[in-house]
DNA sequence: CTAGGGTTAG
C-alpha cells in the first residue's frame, strides 16, 4: 500500500527530544500508550521518523505484544517512514508470534522504499528465519548480506551463527564462528548456545574452555549457556565448579542466570543444593518456581511437588504441564489426567499444545480412547496448531488404543511431517502386527527426504520382528552403519536377536551376540531367553538366564521367563528351584493388570479382582464363558499357570481369574456390538487367555482387541493378528 | 541491531 505523502515539517526534527517521548518509557498498559500516541499525533510530534519508531518500539513491548495490530496501524499512518522506521517494524514482528510478517514487511520495503536494507535490516530478518526455522530463507537473506558486503559485520554474522544453528545446521554455524575475524563474546555465547541446544553439550564445554584460553571473558549469558551443558551431561561435580567459576569471577547476577543455576543442581541430582539456591535468591519468576516442582516431582517427591505449585504466586500453564508430564513420565497415567481434569474445571490457565501432548500420552498409556478422541476434537476446536509434537501423540495415541485407522488418518493428513511423526506411524504399524506396511512406510519416509534416526530402525525392527520378516530385519540391519551412519545400539541388537530367535535360529543370534561391539545388555539376554521358550532350548535357556541375572539380579522376568520353559518340559524341580530362589531374594512378579475404559472411565482388574462395583456380574459372565468353552472342548492351558510362581495353589480355576479375562467379561457386560472390546494389559498375555480371547471372539461373535506389553491382538471370527506368532 | 532460564512426541 501507498503511503499519504505528507511534506515532513521541519520544526519536527526539533520536536525529537520533546518532553512527551520520556512518557514513552513510563507506559504500562495500552490505555497510556494511546494517550501518549494521541498526544503525538495532535502536537505533530507523530511526523518525525525517530519519535514515531519510539512509539512503535513502545507498541512491540512484551507486555503491549499481543496488540502488534495496533502497531501495524501506527506503522501505517506515518507518512513517510525512514529505514530507521521499516526496521522497526521489522524487528516488532521477527519477535512476534508471526514472525513470517516480518518477511512480508521486508518485501513490501522493497517494493515502496527506495534506499536498500542496511546492517540493521539483516539481524532482524535473519531472526525472523530463525523463528521459524526456515533454512532456505534465511540462505537468502545470507546471500543478500553478501551482495550488499555486509557480510562482515560482526552483527550479521552473529545472528546467521544463531540462525544456522537453531535450523539444525551446526556445521554451517561453525564454519561462520571460525571464519569470523574478530569475535565478540555474542558469537561465541551464540555458537556455545547453539551446541548446547542441540544436544551437543561436550562441544559448548570444548568451546568454552577456547574461549578462555583466548582470554575472551565470559559473561552471564555465555554462563547460561555452560550451565544447560553441564545439566544435560548430569555432571554434578563439574556443574559445581561453574557454579564457583560463576562467583569467583564476579559474573554479574541475574533472575536467569539464578534460574539456570537451580536448572543445573536439579538436573545433576542435587535437590539440596537447588534448594538452597532457591531460598536465598533475591527475586523469583514463575520459572524459578517451576523448576523447583520439576525437582520435587524427579525425586519422586510428589507431594512436594503439589506444595509448590500451591505456593507460587501465579500457576501458567507451564507449571501445570510440569505437573502432568511429570505424571506421565513415571508411569502414573490416572495422575496425569486427574490434573487435567483440574486444569479444565479451574479455568486458570489454558491447555496449550504441550499439555495435550502429555495428556495424549497418559490416554495412550491407558488406552483411554474416548479421552483421547476428545482431545483430538479438542485440537480441532481450538485451533490449536498441530505440530510434530502433537501430530505424533495423536498418532501415537490412537495406535496404542487400537485405532489404526485413525492414527493413520491423522498422518495422511499431516502438513508437516518429521522424523518423529513418520517413527510413530511406522510403531503404530508394527505394534498391530502390519510389517510390510511399515516397511513401505519406510521406505516413503526416504522418498519424502526424511532422515531416519535410531527410533525409526528400533521401530523397523520391531515390526519386521512382529511380522516374522527375517531377511527385512537382516537386510535394514546391516545397512544401518554403512548406508545411514547410525551405529546400532543396544535395543537394535535385541531386536534383531528376537527377529533371529522367534524364527528358531538360535545359533545364529548367539554368534550375533558374541560378534556384538558393544557388551550384550539386559535387553539382548532377554531377547534370547524369550526366543528360548518359543523354540524350547533348555541349555540355551540357562545361559541366557544366568547372564541376564548377572546384570540383572533383580529382573524377575528372566525367572518368570526359565519357569515357563522348564514347566514346558514338566522339569518341575527347575520350577521350584527358581521359586525357592525368588522368594529367599524377596523378588516378586509384577502384577498382571489389565485395564478396560468404558465410557470414558478407565476400570482397572488384577487376578481374582472382586474390587469391581459389578464384579458378581463379572464372575457369573465368566462362569458362562467357561460352561460354553467347555462345551466347544476347550482345555485350558495348565502350563501356562507356572508362569506366577508365585502361586501357590495350581488350580484350573486360577487360570481363570487372570486380570484379561475379568476385563472381557466385563466388557462383553458394558459394551454392546459393534465396538470391540478393547483391553490394554501390562504384561505380555498368558497363551491359556490368549486362546480363550480367540474363542470368546468366535463364540460371542465380537472382535476383541487387546494391547500387551509388546504388541495389539486381533481377536476375530476365532483368529487372531498375530497369527499366534508373538 | 546479534546470544540466555522452566513444561512436549518415538
Amino acid at each position: 500500500m501507498t503511503k499519504p505523502k505528507f511534506k515532513t515539517n521541519n520544526q519536527n526534527r526539533n520536536l525529537a527530544g520533546h518532553p512527551i517521548l520520556a512518557l514513552i518509557d513510563q507506559c504500562s498498559d495500552r490505555s497510556q500508550v494511546k494517550q501518549v500516541h494521541a498526544q503525538m499525533l495532535r502536537i505533530g510530534l507523530f511526523f518525525d521518523p525517530y519519535s514515531a519508531s519510539r512509539l512503535i518500539t513502545l507498541c512491540t513491548l512484551s507486555t503491549f505484544s499481543p496488540d502488534i495490530e495496533y502497531t501495524r496501524k501506527v506503522f501505517d499512518q506515518i507518512p513517510q517512514p525512514n529505514l530507521y522506521t521499516w526496521n522497526t517494524l521489522i524487528r516488532a514482528y521477527a519477535s512476534s508470534p508471526n514472525p513470517t510478517q516480518s518477511i512480508l514487511i521486508f518485501s513490501q520495503m522493497l517494493h515502496e522504499f527506495p534506499d536498500p536494507p542496511n546492517k540493521f535490516t539483516f539481524p532482524f530478518l535473519i531472526k525472523a528465519a530463525s523463528e521459524i526455522c526456515d533454512l532456505r530463507q534465511g540462505e537468502l537473506f545470507h546471500g543478500m548480506a553478501i551482495k550488499a558486503s555486509l557480510d562482515s559485520d560482526v552483527y550479521i554474522l552473529n545472528s546467521l551463527i544463531h540462525f544456522y544453528a537453531a535450523c539444525g545446521d551446526l556445521n554451517q554455524a561453525y564454519k561462520l564462528f571460525l571464519k569470523i575475524p574478530k569475535r565478540d563474546v555474542v558469537s561465541w555465547n551464540s555458537m556455545i548456545t547453539g551446541f548446547a541446544q542441540a544436544d551437543c553439550p561436550d562441544e559448548a564445554l570444548e568451546l568454552f574452555r577456547e574461549m578462555e584460553e583466548e582470554n575472551m571473558k565470559p559473561n552471564d549469558v555465555t554462563m547460561v549457556s555452560v550451565l544447560s551443558a553441564c545439566s544435560k551431561k548430569s555432571n554434578l561435580a563439574f556443574g559445581r565448579w561453574v557454579h564457583s567459576y560463576i562467583e569467583k569471577n564476579g559474573i554479574e547476577e541475574s533472575l536467569i542466570l539464578n534460574n539456570a543455576i537451580l536448572d543445573m543442581y536439579i538436573k545433576c541430582g542435587s535437590l539440596e543444593e537447588a534448594k538452597r539456591i532457591f531460598d536465598k535468591m533475591p527475586e523469583r519468576d514463575p520459572i524459578s518456581w517451576t523448576t523447583m516442582l520439576v525437582g520435587y516431582t524427579s525425586f519422586g517427591e510428589f507431594d512436594a511437588a503439589h506444595h509448590v505449585f500451591n505456593e507460587m504466586p501465579s500457576q501458567d500453564i507451564a507449571a501445570w504441564n510440569s505437573l502432568i508430564s511429570a505424571y506421565e513420565q513415571s508411569g502414573q497415567p490416572r495422575q496425569a489426567l486427574a490434573i487435567f481434569h483440574e486444569l479444565q474445571l479451574s479455568k486458570k490457565a489454558k491447555p496449550d499444545q504441550v499439555t495435550l501432548v502429555s495428556t495424549l500420552s497418559a490416554c495412550a498409556q491407558l488406552g483411554a480412547t474416548d479421552l483421547g478422541g476428545w482431545i483430538h476434537v479438542y485440537v480441532k476446536k481450538q485451533g490449536l496448531k498441530l505440530n510434530c509434537h502433537l501430530t505424533t501423540s495423536l498418532i501415537d495415541m490412537y495406535a496404542k488404543c487400537g485405532d489404526l485407522e485413525k492414527a493413520l488418518e491423522v498422518f495422511q493428513f499431516a502438513e508437516r511431517k518429521d522424523v518423529y511423526v513418520w517413527s510413530a506411524m511406522i510403531a503404530g504399524l508394527a505394534m498391530h502386527g502390519r510389517g510390510r506396511d511399515a516397511i513401505d512406510l519406510f521406505l516413503d519416509m526416504q522418498e519424502a527426504k526424511v532422515k531416519p534416526n535410531e527410533v525409526t530402525f528400533t521401530n523397523v525392527l520391531c515390526a519386521c520382528s512382529h511380522a516374522g520378516l527375517v531377511e527385512e530385519g537382516k537386510l535394514y540391519f546391516n545397512q544401518m552403519l554403512p548406508v545411514y551412519g547410525i551405529a546400532p545400539q543396544m535395543k537394535h541388537y535385541g531386536c534383531m536377536v528376537d527377529i533371529l530367535g522367534r524364527a528358531g535360529l538360535l545359533e545364529e543370534a548367539m554368534e550375533l551376540i558374541e560378534k556384538m561391539p558393544i557388551v550384550p545388555g539386559a535387553s539382548v539376554w532377554g531377547a534370547l531367553l524369550g526366543a528360548c521358550r518359543t523354540h524350547g532350548n533348555i541349555g540355551l535357556a540357562e545361559q541366557a538366564c544366568n547372564r541376564l541375572l548377572e546384570l540383572e539380579p533383580r529382573n524377575h522376568g528372566a525367572y518368570v521367563l526359565l519357569s515357563n520353559i522348564y514347566a514346558k518340559f514338566g522339569k518341575w524341580d527347575g520350577v521350584s528351584r527358581l521359586r525357592k530362589l525368588m522368594r529367599d531374594s524377596g523378588i516378586k512378579k509384577e502384577p498382571g493388570c489389565s485395564l478396560i475404559e468404558v465410557d470414558g472411565v478407565v476400570h482397572e482388574f488384577l487376578v481374582g479382582d472382586n474390587s469391581h462395583s459389578l464384579s458378581k456380574m463379572i464372575y457369573s459372565k465368566l462362569d458362562e464363558i467357561a460352561s460354553r468353552l467347555k462345551l466347544i472342548g476347550y482345555v485350558p492351558n495348565k502350563s501356562q499357570l507356572l508362569q506366577d510362581v508365585e502361586e501357590e495353589d495350581v488350580k484350573e480355576q486360577a487360570l481363570f481369574l487372570h486380570s484379561e479375562k475379568l476385563a472381557i467379561a466385563y466388557g462383553l457386560i458394558s459394551t454392546n456390538p459393534p465396538a470391540p472390546v478393547r483391553i490394554v494389559k501390562n504384561l505380555r498375555v498368558c497363551g491359556d487367555c490368549h486362546s480363550v480371547a480367540k474363542l470368546i471372539s468366535r463364540l460371542y461373535d465380537r472382535e476383541i482387541l487387546l494391547r500387551d506389553r509388546y504388541r495389539f491382538h486381533h481377536f476375530k471370527g476365532g483368529h487372531c493378528s498375530c497369527m499366534d506368532y508373538w
